[in-house]
DNA sequence: CCTAAGTCCTGAGTGC
DNA sequence: TGCACTCAGGACTTAG
């Protein structure tokens, strides 16, 4: 479900579960781990805490309370739903109990996801935050010279270059293809022969996806939910992700696949130079 | 058997 | 040889 415009979605979904003030009872751990071990401080350092606010940084959610931030990184099934009592499911990992008696689940049957705590004032230090590029829709840090220089001298491809979270934030396999499609730009293009004005192309065409995307709210694909349940529409607008073999939109001839950065890859040979 | 929305780690390679 | 860095590929896991 993550890249950007889905976590995003889950943010606001968030955001609107908790309200203006949420107060937390409790927080419960199903497991020690997920893909790494989560801090078993999380289990008492919230109690009796007030949740403050929701926010995203690339495509990590931060849970801000007067106690320090709970960290979390959805991974490839990371989900958040209301859970009453009885709709508890496999692989539901963490459970936050407000004081009110709702209860919110983390689920994540594949456990690429992250918890965390991090302590007051510790944020700029957390290691999985500190690394991280710009957010692409912040128009003055993304902007077309600074791709454009970033690029500079690499031979990896393109698409690789901007999955790369250190280069640039919220960018992951979907809407990757589907920014490159829009520029005309192939996903296997080494990323160091980029020009000015291709960058600032691409650029363009990567907040455009995103902010469609979160207009949509997000792909569902998959078992894909936002956190209030709904749906996200985006993925009816996918114009080459996973449609391999199917005329390009542009040109109609049929699209290509193949493995590009490790990942499975769809353009149009034809249009995508 | 194959594939899947992500990220981290390793080892090989390059240039100084 | 060694250091710093880049890059490709594998690993993690469950479900369909």
């Amino acid at each position: 479900m993550p890249e950007l415009p889905e976590v995003e979605t889950v943010k606001k979904g968030l955001e609107l579960i908790f309200g203006k003030r949420s107060q937390i009872a409790q927080i419960k751990l199903m497991r020690g781990d997920i893909r790494s071990p989560i801090p078993p401080i999380i289990k008492t350092v919230f109690n009796d805490r007030t949740i403050k606010g929701v926010r995203r940084r690339a495509k990590y959610l931060l849970i801000d309370t007067d106690a320090g931030i709970l960290l979390c990184h959805l991974g490839m099934t990371g989900t958040w739903r209301l859970a009453k009592i009885g709709q508890e499911r496999d692989h539901d990992h963490c459970y936050i109990i407000l004081k009110d008696g709702r209860r919110l689940a983390f689920r994540d049957p594949r456990r690429f996801g992250l918890l965390d705590f991090i302590a007051p004032g510790c944020e700029e230090k957390h290691p999985r935050l500190r690394a991280l590029g710009p957010e692409p829709l912040d128009v003055k840090a993304f902007t077309p010279s600074y791709l454009f220089e970033i690029c500079r001298g690499r031979k990896i491809a393109l698409k690789s270059a901007i999955m790369d979270q250190r280069i640039v934030v919220g960018v992951g396999n979907i809407y990757a293809q589907e920014a490159l499609f829009r520029s005309r730009l192939s996903p296997t293009k080494r990323a160091g022969r980029l020009t000015l004005e291709q960058a600032a192309i691409l650029v363009g065409h990567i907040r455009k996806v995103l902010t469609e995307a979160i207009t949509a709210g997000g792909s569902t694909i998959s078992d894909f939910r936002q956190a209030g349940g709904d749906n996200g529409y985006f993925q009816h607008n996918f114009q080459v992700y996973d449609r391999q073999g199917e005329p390009c939109p542009n040109c109609k001839t049929p699209l290509h696949s193949a493995v590009v950065g490790g990942r499975g890859t769809t353009w149009c040979r034809t249009c995508q130079r």
